[in-house]
DNA sequence: GTATTTAGTAATAATTTTATTACTAATATT
DNA sequence: AATATTAGTAATAAAATTATTACTAAATAC
């Protein structure tokens, strides 16, 4: 049974990956590197510090330093110092810097709604039913 | 319901995001935009042209005769000319290519598989379908 | 059938990213 | 309380990526 769902859960990933290939559609002139920071600290939902941003995408610490500050200047992020741990630097976005995420997925909304025309009313309510019941377990997951 | 459902597959994708990236760490030595091309190739699941690799990944395509050069002399992938557009080249993956990416996989089939336990049989029962349906479904949408 | 567009290759310079080393200040270990 | 570890910064050289221009051969448009 576990297999079983792992194997679901692991299917899933691809069906999903064009819509992510979407995010690479960059409007504003950022390098992939920073659109990435971005990505990354949006999907995540909460204030990072460095080293969890460079953890989570594989890049050097040292690296950051320069592209938080450059993304600071430009507005798309803020570094507020962590309250619970002196060293480190909380990194959030901006309203601007979350602009740039809602504007890809605005895209991605879009093409969804228009291939779901490809299924009738019945299939419509299942896969509305099916999706909501998958994000409430992933989430539950989570925790 | 149709926005209904577009939200809740908008919602899926973030869910979805730690398990994406855990895709970028490597265990061999590659270059992140290497990475990213076999990761596209494998994503896809056939063989693609320099142009779909280029446009999907938002890469000039000339950066990509390098890339794919280096790749395919490390046995990663392989060309082939396309006999449907002979100005076309297609890339496909080697064994070698597809193990890479097994590999992050079943890191994350191992990590999935271990979230798991935290919930309980019905909920597992009840995962199992969702997601079973979600895939059905999403598939059918993109035929 | 000629003109235009497209897929791929190639070479170069500019920019970005990576790797390395070193340092400060705060935290964790003992 | 001394010691080791951790988060972040900084500077530099090496390597990778991006941008630009130009070219060939095949496909498409007219």
């Amino acid at each position: 049974m576990k297999n079983e769902i792992a194997n679901e859960y692991i299917n899933l990933i691809p069906n999903l990956f064009s819509s992510f290939s979407e995010l690479n559609k960059n409007s504003v002139a950022l390098t992939h590197i920073q659109s990435h920071v971005i990505e990354f600290v949006y999907m995540q939902k909460r204030a990072l510090n460095l080293k969890e941003i460079s953890s989570g995408l594989e890049i050097a610490k040292q690296q950051l330093t320069n592209i938080i500050a450059d993304l600071e200047v430009r507005g798309y992020l803020v570094k507020a110092p962590d309250t619970k741990d002196k060293r480190a630097v909380l990194v959030s976005l901006t309203p601007k810097g979350e602009e740039i995420e809602r504007e890809k997925w605005a895209e991605i909304y879009g093409r969804f709604s228009k291939s779901l025309d490809r299924l009738n009313d019945e299939e419509k309510v299942d896969l509305n039913f099916a999706l909501h019941k998958v994000n409430v377990l992933l989430k539950k997951m989570e925790e």
